[in-house]
DNA sequence: GATGAATGAGGTTTCATTCAT
DNA sequence: TATGAATGAAACCTCATTCAT
């Protein structure tokens, strides 16, 4: 302990590098990420990365081997992400329309308050999901979201407050979509709609917009 | 004075080298579509894209002065087949709720039927709107889709079949969106839900399901 | 005279390119050497040069054949307007003091009102004279200040007002370069000697100063 | 062991790429003196310079960022060897006109010495001093030349040997260009003078000249 | 005499990556 | 674990020049 403490301020004063692996190679994914979710793959730069995260480039290929393979381990990181939250969503204890609000909300504010996710995946598409293909990790993910939107449904549908017949996965499309369209289009339909998608304002009437819309549509 | 022509008209099948700018131009832009669409901004190549247009690479940099100019002026044209789609879409003789179906069917199909404009704006949107921004023709293009929903939007409260206070602006985005969303993140769903999203039967499926929605959200 | 007028007034109106291939050939020769003086052979652009003659830079290639002909082309009428300015130099009249005094600031001024004159050496000489030493006329040229120098020495010489054996060649080098070096390299001087020295003041300064040199050395 | 210290030893024997950060950089900036001054900026390629160097192109701008800060690096360094040249001048212990004279022929011999400073300064006068005037480095110098003049002018004046009221700044500009204008304008000058100016006969006769030039002008 | 279309060679610069220590 | 030096391929772009009319 007492050794550990000198070490650290001995590193403070001739800023040794703290020659731990393990944060080292986490420093290096946030950078990343915020690098590829700002310019997209092929805008990202190494040297930018390593930059930010104050490393020497060759360290950055000693722990990922290759641009391709980070931008992969960054995405895999992403899509953690994404699942530990729907993860969260704890649902069942609520009434099958306020579950279903609470989904719409939820998911839509994955979006806003981690927008890399968004950037990524934008990346990714326009790459025909070239790089996810690759990871066997991503392939294997179960998705929570899915399933809890299908218990949802079924839970309204028994009740009768829902229309019948809906398709989960359909649903779980446009749940999305209705959100991250918004998010990731927004400065292309800031352009055309000519206005700021962004303010508090704005977000807060397109929630509630698609809210009505998921509970209009199932409404029995 | 015989042997010359028969000598051009040989040279035209041959090769037809046109030496007409405004042909050449188009098969510029066409190329410059095709190679953006598929590679996005960054990815894409200058050579590629003369080599498909078969024309030398300065005479690319001679009429758009660079590869920048060149994906506004591709991004100008996409907007116009957007726009051009949409104020084709004649849906005054219909009813409200047939109409409203038919303008989706028809938002939806426009995206099936141009890929490039998925494409084009995902790319867009990753680098922020910061290429559109900079074409005044974009900004200044008025928007037929957003009208049309409008007015559909009145007739159906007027007649009594579409519930009250819904915003055209939030409809249009959602409606925008579940197509959308759908399409352009094709690859990591279709990941993510282990299917090809790109059968004709899927494609129905949803076009059918996100009718649905509308409707269902709409009805009074 | 009327007529030419009329021309100019047609002109005006239907901007009617001239079709006088005189005036053509001598409109590009004038852009021309403001190009080249501007920026030097290698940083000169033949476009530059058609677009500010209003022309299409194939005529350019039609009159001038070559980047190369035309900046020697440029460079013999610089020679000739050196060699009319000295052989205007009539000093015959004055005494031998007063005609090396005015040939002293003749020489300097002409390069002050030829400033293209300058660059064009300075360009040339940066190519060790490859350009000039391809113009037969410019070899030709008989340089009438050189023997200007010659008589006037020898006139101070006879009437003992000047001292004996000067080399009118290193004279004419001399007189030459205190001018020269001084407006050739304004700017790295300026840098140095932090300071202006294109004012009115500063040119005048100078050129006393060198006359003061040139006839301090010769007094007898 | 032994077996890879003789591969290295071998290697070394056979290609020596030294691997060495401030050898490389002085070697890439000897070399592009070299071709700066051969060829002035517009005409200097980095592919030559780096061939001389025997590095990549990449390498180069690693080190120097862009043909242009590479040039005013290499101006800076010219500067430095006129600076240094002219601190090592020291002339305290003659009678001012031995000083003087002296002072006349080292800078001429600088020039001689260092053609490629003529080049230098004249390809940066041709670009109007541009590059160097982004460096804070040059523009800070301080020039003992100058001073030199200074203190050698008053001690002849003093001692009533040298004319009174001589400026020198004007004087220095005055001896430098004397000097300069014959080497940097060898080439034109060498063809209306129909003689190389540059055999050490024909170098010698200037010196001589300019030095009676300087001397006649200053004496009481 | 004049023009617009088209070309080819080469220029500067970038960037992912590897080598040597 | 970490670094600094070095590389190769290719990217965007320029520019003198020629072709076809």
């Amino acid at each position: 302990m007492l050794k550990e403490t000198a070490a650290k301020a001995q590193r403070v004063v001739v800023k040794a590098k703290p020659r731990d692996s393990v944060k080292t190679k986490a420093r290096i994914l946030e950078c990343a990420l915020e690098e590829f979710a700002e310019h997209g793959y092929d805008g990202a730069r190494i040297e930018r990365i390593v930059n930010a995260a104050d490393i020497n480039i060759s360290l950055a290929y000693q722990y990922f081997g290759s641009k391709e393979n980070l931008f992969i381990a960054v995405m895999e990181g992403a899509y953690d992400v994404m699942r530990t939250s729907h993860r969260d969503m704890d649902v069942r204890h609520l009434a099958p329309q306020e579950a279903m609000e609470s989904l719409m909300r939820w998911t839509f504010r994955i979006f806003i308050d981690h927008p890399q996710l968004i950037s990524l995946l934008n990346s990714e598409n326009v790459h025909r999901g070239k790089h996810i293909a690759k990871s066997q990790h991503i392939k294997d993910l179960y998705n929570p979201l899915l399933d809890t939107i299908r218990s949802v449904l079924e839970r309204g549908e028994a009740a009768g407050v829902f229309r019948k017949g809906v398709d989960p996965e359909s649903l779980f499309i446009s749940m999305n979509g209705m959100g991250y369209f918004y998010l990731s289009n927004k400065y292309t339909l800031g352009v055309i709609l000519k206005r700021d998608l962004m303010t508090r304002k704005a977000l807060q009437r397109h929630e509630d917009h698609i809210v009505d819309v998921v509970l209009g549509y199932l409404r029995a």
